[in-house]
Order: structure tokens, then sequence, then C-alpha cells
DNA sequence: TAAGTTCTTGCATGCGCTTGCAATCTCGGT
DNA sequence: ACCGAGATTGCAAGCGCATGCAAGAACTTA
């Protein structure tokens, strides 16, 4: 009910204590008897008190505040991890301070210092491309990081992925267990991680079954790219078309989809399949129907909350991990005919 | 390249000055002297110090932290504005602290309080249903707010949606002047504005040409309900189906579409046009090359960032604004033959 | 019941920065 | 060279809360 801004000392005032112990009923695991602290909440809710968050903060020197780097959300993966992130850290006490490292203004570096400006306790990098200057710095100020969907060879850095090498590797399996033998694939861009294990892990699988590569075209993760990069593979200039198409991400495969339905009248899966990687929700829409290998982001979040968590309580004894998570081959018609997994 | 916490004591040491001098130097606007304030600069690069953005915030009791409050983020439409909201906010020095309305968990009441406990200058609520108590709660606290793509008939708030009474009658007057004589309507959540306007507007645009509506489904939003009243609305004990549909957003377009073509073998759109609201990227995807009202997503933004900053900064002279921004209809393949408005 | 523990509590100080105020400087004008 | 207005500067008092410390309260145990 109150109106302006409530102090813990009016709250001390009013409930004829200290402040420190109006501090110490809103500090979890601090020492109050149960007597006082009534007294205090009362007080409390009768003015409308809640603690300053900032002054907490500048105080205790931990601002329960995640700092979030995004470069971009148009990959449909995104907004769903970065949903699901906020609501983890929301329950346990933590919020989310978002962070656009757009590609073409300023670089990262700046960002990093606008975040650790803000005295965040960690911050998460999600798909951005880090220089060892930035983790020195994070480091430097006692920050822990973790990437998310970005691995890292780098020591002292967590990062937390889907098991794109096993997963590349299982769309090379399932193409070739289908008897094609001409696959093709479209590439992410080279600086992440996630495309250079889904091919090194689809490369794996193919030369398991004898196979090599009959195709490959560069995506970069754009849209458009992969439209051109699947023309060139498909167009009417193509020789030995492939039989099957693997994509780097959903995206760029569903991209792929409209050139070669669209502009080449081919049909999926009959001339020719095609795998994605993601199983964003645009995957299982009907129009596209498409095979992909699952990220589970649900457990990536709840790895990278409890990395970053485990980090920020005890950052002595703090071992960086790099989990990668397996994720099921989603098997839907834009490979196999009359496939119906579900009737969403 | 300096490591732990650097003080502005330790600046002003270093720069022989005093400590607000240095904060001075920090501040725009304040009154310092090139002299000093190189000598500032310089002490500060050496020692790598920046400002404590927390500290600066409890003691002048600004913290250029943005609240934002979103229900949920499978709306494409979302990740875009967010994006953009993001970025337009760190042009202006702000930052976005992000609080997800589980509609399941905690009510908003909740949330809000813990925004407000951040002290945040202002907050952005995209699409939240929002209560006279939260109004009351984020005024007494002085804290402006601005909703985004919700409208509400309440003093003092202000609003920027796109014009969405406008953009329906757009589309019944398009529909109508194609020929169609029976139109249907998949309504969203009748507890937001958005959907109440949009079917007004459609509404007194089908009575502006002596129809009315066909057939009324409700999806609230949802695909899975959206497929059910395509289904019902459509399928085989339907009987006098519409020749065309206009569903309140694309998204349940999107899967109205899926089960008129999909499980329905209709033929869009010569058995039925069909048209959404929203124009979020899958809409122009080639398998819905669906026809759309589009959301000026930037022109949103732009208002909400600049009515927020606006009242922030002059909060005695502030009037609340009610911004409705008109966007056209994007013409597309799922209401015409042979549309080909762009190439991507 | 007295000594020994374990809990509570208030005091005082500090986190890192902003800001009103008064003292000091700077300079142009004469 | 002298005066006054305006620009600079340092001082010191906070902002709202956390927390080490020592004193007092409450509870054990024999």
């Amino acid at each position: 009910m109150a109106s302006a801004k409530v102090t813990s000392l009016q709250v001390a005032k009013r409930a004829g204590v200290s402040q420190s112990a109006v501090s110490r009923v809103f500090t979890p695991g601090a020492s109050v008897s149960e007597k006082t602290a009534n007294k205090v909440r009362r007080a409390a809710d009768a003015l409308g008190y809640r603690p300053n968050v900032l002054a907490r903060a500048v105080a205790s020197g931990r601002s329960r505040i995640i700092g979030l780097v995004v470069a971009y959300l148009d990959n449909y993966f995104y907004p769903e991890a970065l949903e699901k992130l906020s609501t983890a850290l929301q329950a346990k006490g933590y919020h989310v301070l978002i962070f656009m490292a757009s590609l073409t203004a300023g670089n990262i570096d700046d960002v990093v210092d606008e975040i650790l400006d803000y005295q965040v306790d960690g911050i998460v990098f999600a798909s951005v491309a880090m220089s060892s200057s930035i983790v020195e710095r994070c480091q430097g100020a006692g920050v822990p990081i973790v990437l998310f969907n970005r691995r890292q060879d780098m020591s002292g850095v967590s990062a937390i992925t889907s098991d794109n090498f096993a997963g590349g590797r299982k769309v090379a399996d399932y193409l070739a267990g289908l008897g094609h033998r001409r696959i093709g694939y479209i590439a992410g861009w080279e600086g992440a991680s996630t495309q250079r294990d889904r091919e090194a892990g689809f490369r794996a699988g193919l030369k398991a079954h004898g196979l090599e590569m009959a195709a490959r075209g560069v995506g970069n993760f754009d849209t458009q790219q992969a439209k051109q990069a699947a023309r060139d593979m498909f167009g009417p200039s193509a020789q030995h078309r492939p039989t099957a198409l693997f994509v780097a991400n959903d995206h760029m495969a569903i991209a792929a989809i409209d050139v070669l339905r669209g502009e080449l009248g081919l049909v999926i899966p009959h001339d020719v399949a095609v795998v994605g990687y993601d199983d964003v929700p645009p995957a299982s829409w009907g129009a596209y129907d498409l095979t992909t290998v699952r990220q589970r982001a649900n457990l990536m979040v709840e790895h990278t909350v409890e990395t970053l968590l485990a980090e920020i309580g005890q950052p002595e004894t703090f071992e960086p991990r790099q989990i990668a998570i397996d994720g099921p081959l989603v098997v839907r018609g834009s490979t196999e005919e009359n496939i119906k997994i579900q009737t969403n």
C-alpha cells in the first residue's frame, strides 16, 4: 500500500528493532528469532516494504543479475532457449539482463564491458564468437561465464552444447540406411563450432558407410545463402544431383526446401530427402514436416543454469565443464513417405 | 589492464584529484575542465576503471535499467520486437532486464514486484494482461510504464500497438474486393485488445460491403485450438464452407493452412483464401506464402522507446500516449494465384 | 543454580558513487 | 593591477543495505 520508497530503516523504526535486524529478516540464512522476524514482517507488510535489490547488490557484492549475450534471435531455437533460461533463472532468484551483440555495430568486447559495468554475477554467451580477450576480462573481473550452444577449445571456459558430432553422425547413418548414396550437405558458418562438429560427425558417419559427401554448399546459417546453395546444388545446370540433403540447421533446411519444391519442382522426399538440425517449432509444421536432429533446449538450459550457479557458488573449487547433450533424430515426412510421428 | 575491482577513489588518487572529480568526468553534463578530465581519463585507462553502474544507481536513484515483461516468445513477432527493443535501448544507454510472466506460475503482480525491486527506470509490458493494481503499484513507485502491442482503456497508461482496427478492416475490404461473400474468422484470445480490435475492424469492413461473418471459430492464439477451429469450420460435417478465412494472427493462420491443405485436401487459394495478421517471417516462407497485415515492429519499438524515455525524462509534464501504427496489407499467394511480390 | 554454549541483536562501518554547497580559480573588462 | 561573474573543485553527507564484532539473551547441562 505504500507509495514512495520505503527503506529498511523505516521498517526498523516501526517494528522497534534495528535496521540490521530488518536486513537479516530479508536475508535467507541470517540469524533472527522468529519473534522479531514476525514483528519485522508485519511492519514491512504494513509499509509495503521491499528490499532494494541494487543497494543490496552494492553492499554485498552480489547482484543476482545474469548477463545474457545473444547475437540474433532469428533462429527460432534462441527465443525458446531464452524463454527457458530466463524462467529457470527466475526460479533461482536471478534475473537476466539482455545484451544484443549486433554483429554490425560495436564489437563484442564493448558489449562485455557494458555487462561488467552492471556487476553481473555471471554471463551466458549464446552463440557468440568468443575471443580470449573477452574470457580474460571476465576472469579478471571474477565473473563466471558459460557458452551456450558453442564450444570453444579454451581452458577454463564451460560450454553447453548439444552433441553435434553425434547428431551429424546419426544423420549420415540414417540416410545411408535409407539407401541413399549421393548425399549433399549445406554448411553453416565455419566460425561456429556447431557447424564444424555437425559436419565432422556427418563426414565420419558417411565414411563408416563407405560414402563421401557428394556435394557441398555453404549457407553460413543465412537463408538467402542457403537458397543459393540449394539452387547451385540442384538447379538445371547441376549434374548428378544428390538424392538426399543434410542442411546444417532447420532454418536453412526450410529455405532449401522452398527452393527445391517451389523453384525447382522437386518432390520431397521422393526426389530428394532433406534433413535439418535443431528441431525448431516450424520443422514440425505440416508444410515442411522436416526430419531433423533435436536440440534439447530444456536440458541445455538446465545444465547451463546448473553450471553457472555452481561456479558462482564455489568459484575456487569449480572445474569448467564441457557438456554435449545428445539429441534424438526426429524422423518426419521430409525423408520418408507416409511417416506420421505425431498428430499435432 | 586491471584485474580486480577498480574504484573511482583509486583513479582519483592516481590522477591527483578528488573522487568527486572522477565521478564528474564520467557524468555527462557535469562541470569539469578539459585538463582534469584528461588527467582522470588517463588514470582511468591505465587502471582499467569503469564506473559501477549499480552503485551509481543507488546513489542517483536512476538505474538505466528497463524492465520488460513478456508472457511468451512463441509468437515470432516477439523475438523480433525484443531484439529491436533491446538494441534501441542499448543505443540510448539503457538495458533490458527481462521477466517471463509464465501464465501458469505466479501471477503478474508478483512479477511486477520483482521488477520494482530492481529499481527499474521504466517497464515495458509486451502483450501482458494488465490490471489496475499493477498500474497503481508502478505509479506509486514512480515508474513509467508502456504497453506494447496491447491497448488498455485506462487513464495514464501509454500504449503502442499497430492499428488493429484498420488492419482488420483492410482484410475485409480486400477479401470482399476479391469477390468473396462467405468469409470466416478464427479469433484470438478475447482478453487481448489485438483480437478485439482486429475483429471489430474486420466486422466493420464486412458490414460496409453488406456482408457478415459467415463462420466464426476461436483459436485463442493457440495453434492447437486454431487447428480445431479450422476443422470445425471446414471439415466434412461443415456446411456452407467459407471461401475465405481471416485468422487473427499468422501463427494460427499457418496452423489452419496445415489443416486445410494437409488434413482436408483443400487447395489454397483456389478452394479457400487465407489471411493472417502480423507478417512474421514464416508468413513469407514459400510453403505458406501467407497474405497478412504487417505489424511494423520497427516503428512500434521506436515509439515505445521514445514514449518511455520521454516519460522518464519529464514525469510531470508527460501526457500518456495511445499510438496505433498503421501497417500495410501484404498480398501473397494464399489469397491470389500467381502473386509474386518478392523473390526472396 | 552456576557455568558453558549457542542465539540474537544492535552498533558502526563500508560498498562505490552522486551531489549540494562553499571555497577556490580563471579571466575579461577597465 | 583590481573586481566580479562564472567555471571548477573538494568536502562531506548521503543512497539503502550487508555484515563483522562484541554485548546481551536464552538455553543446556550437571
